[in-house]
Formats: structure tokens, C-alpha cells, sequence
RNA sequence: GCCGACGUAGCUUAGCUGGUAAAGCAGCCGCCUUGUAAGCGGCAGAGCAUCGGUUCGAAUCCGAUCGUCGGCUCCA
């Protein structure tokens, strides 16, 4: 016997659901025999297991499968640990073969261990709850299929997923959170608030800005802008459509023909939707002789880049075959790696910061151990120094590294506390060296620089749907579509609203009036759910007085009507500081 | 791409075991002239994703295709 933990001990929510995962398995084998539990562990909301079974299963299965946890549970079954050896363990699931290539492959000298809750026992590494009973609440939440290993030429199996915790208050608070994310979903709000569309007629994961999407993309890219212009960096436009033979030269072909869209053939030539921006700025920066006096260059161009993506992965404007990357290449000797490095890392950290995203994570990623050479080093200390430098906390993603070098990544997490990588920041010493990219250095002689790729937001698409989701959709004032809606109680205010509505037009801000035949409250109500920041109304008071009366997003109770001009510097100053 | 679910007016949905589409919101037109989250009435709008099949008859059943959603995998 091993030692279970102690009966009254909480678990920890991990132990908890992962006791939930082995009671999952165990009805499953109740009801339905014929499926052959394979893994099941707890993950970051609650748990999954994964079962061979021909059939899928279905909502009315989860039903079934729920109540009879809820027997398990309710018996309370004493989790009950046994070391074997590992032909016992092979012996004892002779009919499960992902049992028996688990049970192989556990290395010598590794315990390997059963564990069992009343008449099911499961190979298992160990790390349960006590007993059952110290599930205080779960539920199953989903089926879907998934291939055993993950590795898409394996069978697929059927997952089960579900959640668990230590009392119902919790899952219920839990379930009322995922309501939340979904009001927040990008996409969902995308339609509310009139921000884009992916059309059907056009084909999947395109996106089609509309009207107030587009200001919010133009607005982000106004403030990236400005980042770029104070640094140095100088715009260029490259086509869309190239020659085929410009990804031969740079390895995109080779490496990266998977996610590219197919060649259209004119006059015999093969030309390719880019997939990348590097190869254009790298014919720029070779369309003349270059001497390290012109070093560092900086080309930055807001890059439309198309890629395959398998149909079954698009998801709204986070996962499109279509995007635009705030892109930009640096080329500079190698010793301005360093400081133009630690550049990019302040810009990442402006950029960062301007829209509120508190938990950030920045990722080292080093090349496969194949792939690297005697330059890696040189870049990952560039990149190590550079988030040293600016104290940025920063963890390790081995293998991660582009097929031309190591990289920065920087990521963030949505309302539903998903991961979204945004931005990436790349050393490259191999893309210049095909390309046979020169500078005449001090000395006289001919020199390859170093290449810096970079991508703070990453994809437009990407960064402002995450953007949506993390503000729920209220933008602050310097990102709303519209700042301000001009109300007027009655037709006798419409006058001065419209000629309040042109007074902030003229102000600089995006401005409304409403012109409809509507009740005050119908028309408050209209703007709320459209989410402006301000709704100014106005009657017969504030036309006299010359004022508006706030209605502040986000404030409760009402505020007093001020001078039309006294609002617009308020305004002003709340747009200056990006609240 | 793979597994599963789904696809009805601009949006959200109703349409039982097949009998020939219903509503709310939005839109338009009137009335009301309004003081902080839906005033009242009327009108118009889909042939049920597409194509094919079964049937006297299909939104309802079957098949294929396209798309969406939840996952697997991949990445900006």
C-alpha cells in the first residue's frame, strides 16, 4: 500500500480533479465497457480523459456519465495506491494497448504504480484526493475529439472534458465567469458594436473591417506609428504578390511552404501571396551599395501577409489566413545587435503598457538543436541583456526558435484567461548571409549585417480582437470608435446638439448627435449598449446654460451639466493619458 | 485537415413524430415631443446554407459540398 493523503486534508484542486478524471473513467467503464480509458489528467480549468471508443459520445451520454459519478462520489471510495512491476502492469491491461505502450515506456527505475477507487483501477503516476467524497462539485462539459499523443497520425479518441471543485459555490462562480468571457468573445461584441465581419461569399478567416473597426485598427496603427517615427524607423511598401523564386532564395519555400497559399501562374512564372514582409525589405536594403554608416536601417511597413491555415483552427480575428503585421526589419552591424535589441524592448514594453495588459510574459525561444549555429549564442545573449536590461521577468521555450534564429515572444491572456502570443522579436543571421546582403565596413572591407525581424502587436487582427475581449468591448476614450453622442431631450435641443456635435468634430474627436424621434430612455439605452464612453445630454436647461450633462460609462450616479468647451478639455486630457 | 455539434428574415430564436414558415429586436412609415437603460401603432423583410435524393408533399428524412462552433494540431 501507499500512503493516500490524509482524510481531512483538502486536496489541492489539482489532486481534486484529477481524482475527478479517474471517476469519469471508472462510470465510463460501467456504462460504457467497451471503451478503453487511456489518459487522463487535470488541466488548468478542471480535467479530461480520453477513451478509445468507436462511437462518439453524446450529450445525453454525459447525462448518464454525470449520475453515475455522482453515485462514486457519493460512496466516497478510498483512493488506494500499489506499486508493480512493470509485467504485472502489462499483464494486468492486456487489453488496452495505450495503456500497455504507457506502461512500456516509464524508464527503468521509475515506480510504476496502480491506483484504485472501488471496482476500477487505472494505471496511474498518483497524485489523487484521499477519496472520492472530496469532490464537493464537478461537471462534464464537453466531448471532442483528440488524437492520442496529440500526434495527428494517431488514432482519434474521444475527450471528455470536465471541471471540478471543492464546493458547488466555487464551479457555480466558475460557470458564471465563463458567461462572462463569452459576453466579452471578440466576435460576439464584433457584431454588437458593428467592428468587423469574416464573410461566407469571401471565404474563411478574412476579415472584413467595418467602419468602426476600422478607426480602432487606424488609431492602434496612428500609436504605433508614432513609436516608430521617434526611433528612427523609416516606411516602406512592398507588393503582395511576389515571384516565387524570392521565397527560394530566403528558405520560405523549404521551411515554410506548408502554411503558404499556392502559386498563380502568369506568362509562365510562378508568383506567391507573401507570407512574410523580410524578403521585400531585404530587396530594398540591397537596391543599393550600403556602407556601415547607413547602419542601423530600420524598415517598418504595416505588412499584409496571407498563410494557410487548416480550416479547422480559424477562429474569428485571432486565427485568420489573412493579416496585417505592424512589421519591421532592422538591419545593423552586429555590434548594434545589443542596443537596437534593447530598442524593440522598450517599444514592446510602450505598447504593452498603452493598453492595460497586466499579465504579460515574455519567452525566450532558442532553435532546435539541429538547427543552431555559432551565431545562436550571440543572439540569445542580445535578446537575454536586452530583458535584463529593462528587468523584464522572461522564461525559457526551447526549440521554439524560427527556422532563421532565436526570437522574443511576447504574450498576453484574453478574458478567458487564454494565452495569445502578440509580438515576436527575431535575430537573424542566416536570412542577410542568403541573401548576400553587404555593408562596407570602417576598415574598407565588405561586411553581412545582422538582421532584426520585428512584430510588436504581432497581427492587427489578432492584437485588436484581443484588445476587444480584454476591454469587454468598452474602449477606452482614446480607442472608441465614437468618444461622445450628443443627446437632446426634444427636437428643440436638436440645434444645439448637432452644433455641439460639430463643435467636438472640429475639437478633433469623433462625435455623434442623435437625430432620432426616440424617448430619452430609449435613447440613453441605444448608446449604453454601443458602449460610449460619454453620452452628452441636453434640454432645455443646457441649452441656456451652454452646457452638456455627462453620462460617464462605467460611472453610477449623474454628473453635473459643465461647459461645452470645459468637457472638450477634460476629453482632451483623458484622451492624452489613455484612460 | 481530423472528431463531434450546428446552419430558419440584418440579429436572437420558435417551428412535435414530413402537410407547404412564426416571433422579438433592428429597419421603414405614422402618432407622441420626450430629463438618463426599451412610449404606441402600422408596414416591409426569409422559403429555411448550397446542390442532389426519398416522398403525393421536405425547414423537418438521406447524401454530398460550403460555412460556423467546441476540441486535436500549428502559429502572428
Amino acid at each position: 500500500m501507499l500512503s493516500a493523503p490524509h482524510r481531512h486534508d483538502t486536496p489541492p484542486l489539482d489532486a481534486l480533479r484529477h481524482t475527478a478524471a479517474h471517476v469519469l473513467a471508472y462510470a465510463v467503464q460501467d456504462l460504457f465497457p467497451e471503451a478503453k480509458p487511456t489518459i487522463g489528467p487535470a488541466i488548468e480549468n478542471g480535467f479530461y480523459y480520453d477513451f478509445d471508443r468507436s462511437a462518439p459520445f453524446t450529450a445525453g451520454d454525459l447525462a448518464a456519465l454525470e449520475a453515475r459519478m455522482k453515485e462514486i462520489v457519493a460512496a466516497d471510495y478510498v483512493m488506494t495506491g500499489e506499486r508493480v512491476t512493470r509485467e504485472q502492469a502489462i499483464e494486468r491491461f492486456a487489453r488496452n494497448p495505450y495503456k500497455i505502450e504507457i506502461a512500456s515506456e516509464i524508464p527503468e527505475g521509475e515506480p510504476i504504480t496502480l491506483y484504485t477507487i472501488g471496482a476500477f483501477t487505472d494505471l496511474c503516476r498518483g497524485g489523487h484526493a484521499h477519496s472520492t467524497g472530496a469532490i464537493g462539485a464537478f461537471k462534464l462539459t464537453s466531448v471532442a475529439g483528440a488524437y492520442w499523443r496529440g500526434d495527428e497520425h494517431n488514432p482519434m479518441l474521444q475527450r471528455i472534458y470536465g471541471t471540478a471543485f471543492d464546493t458547488p459555490a466555487e464551479l457555480e462562480a466558475y460557470l458564471l465567469m465563463l458567461e462572462e468571457a463569452q459576453r466579452r468573445d471578440h466576435r460576439r461584441l464584433g457584431q454588437e458594436l458593428d467592428l468587423f465581419s469574416i464573410e461566407e461569399d469571401a471565404g474563411p478567416g478574412l476579415v472584413f473591417w467595418h467602419p468602426k473597426g476600422a478607426i480602432v485598427r487606424a488609431l492602434v496603427e496612428d500609436f504605433i506609428r508614432e513609436g516608430l517615427r521617434e526611433r528612427g524607423y523609416q516606411p516602406v511598401v512592398t507588393p503582395h504578390i511576389v515571384n516565387e523564386r524570392l521565397y527560394e532564395i530566403s528558405g520560405h519555400l523549404e521551411n515554410f511552404a506548408h502554411s503558404m497559399f499556392g502559386p498563380i501562374e502568369v506568362e509562365g512564372q510562378r508568383y506567391r501571396l507573401k507570407p512574410m514582409n523580410c524578403p521585400g525589405h531585404i530587396l530594398i536594403y540591397k537596391s543599393a551599395g550600403r556602407s556601415y554608416r547607413d547602419l542601423p536601417l530600420r524598415y517598418s511597413e504595416f505588412g499584409t501577409v496571407y498563410r494557410f491555415e487548416r480550416s479547422g483552427t480559424l477562429h474569428g480575428m485571432t486565427r485568420v489566413r489573412g493579416f496585417t503585421q505592424d512589421d519591421a526589419h532592422l538591419f545593423c552591424t552586429p555590434e548594434q545587435l545589443q542596443a537596437e535589441f534593447e530598442q524593440t524592448a522598450d517599444e514592446a514594453i510602450r505598447l504593452v503598457n498603452a493598453f492595460g495588459f497586466k499579465d504579460v510574459e515574455y519567452f525566450l525561444s532558442t532553435r532546435d538543436e539541429r538547427l543552431r549555429t555559432e551565431t545562436d549564442p550571440i543572439a540569445e545573449e542580445a535578446i537575454r541583456n536586452a530583458l535584463e536590461s529593462r528587468s523584464l521577468p522572461y522564461k525559457l521555450d526551447p526549440g521554439e526558435g524560427s527556422f532563421y534564429g532565436p526570437k522574443l515572444d511576447i504574450k498576453v491572456h484574453d478574458a478567458l484567461g487564454r494565452e495569445w502570443q502578440l509580438g515576436t522579436v527575431q535575430v537573424d543571421f542566416l536570412l542577410p548571409q542568403r541573401f548576400g546582403l553587404k555593408y562596407r565596413a570602417a576598415d574598407g572591407v565588405d561586411r553581412t549585417p545582422v538582421m532584426i525581424h520585428r512584430a510588436l502587436a504581432g497581427a492587427l487582427e489578432r492584437f485588436i480582437g484581443v484588445a476587444i475581449e480584454h476591454f469587454g468591448g468598452a474602449f477606452p476614450a482614446w480607442l472608441a470608435p465614437v468618444q461622445a453622442v450628443v443627446v437632446p431631450i426634444s427636437k428643440h435641443q436638436l440645434d444645439y446638439a448637432l452644433a455641439a456635435r460639430d463643435r467636438l468634430r472640429e475639437a478633433g474627436f469623433r462625435a455623434e448627435a442623435d437625430e432620432s424621434h426616440e424617448t430619452v430612455g430609449y435613447k440613453i439605452r441605444h448608446w449604453k449598449t454601443q458602449k460610449l464612453p460619454y453620452i452628452l445630454v441636453v434640454g432645455r436647461a443646457e441649452v441656456e446654460a451652454g452646457t452638456v450633462a455627462p453620462n460617464e460609462r462605467g460611472i453610477e450616479q449623474k454628473r453635473d451639466p459643465l461647459a461645452l468647451e470645459a468637457f472638450i478639455a477634460e476629453l482632451r486630457e483623458r484622451v492624452r493619458e489613455k484612460r
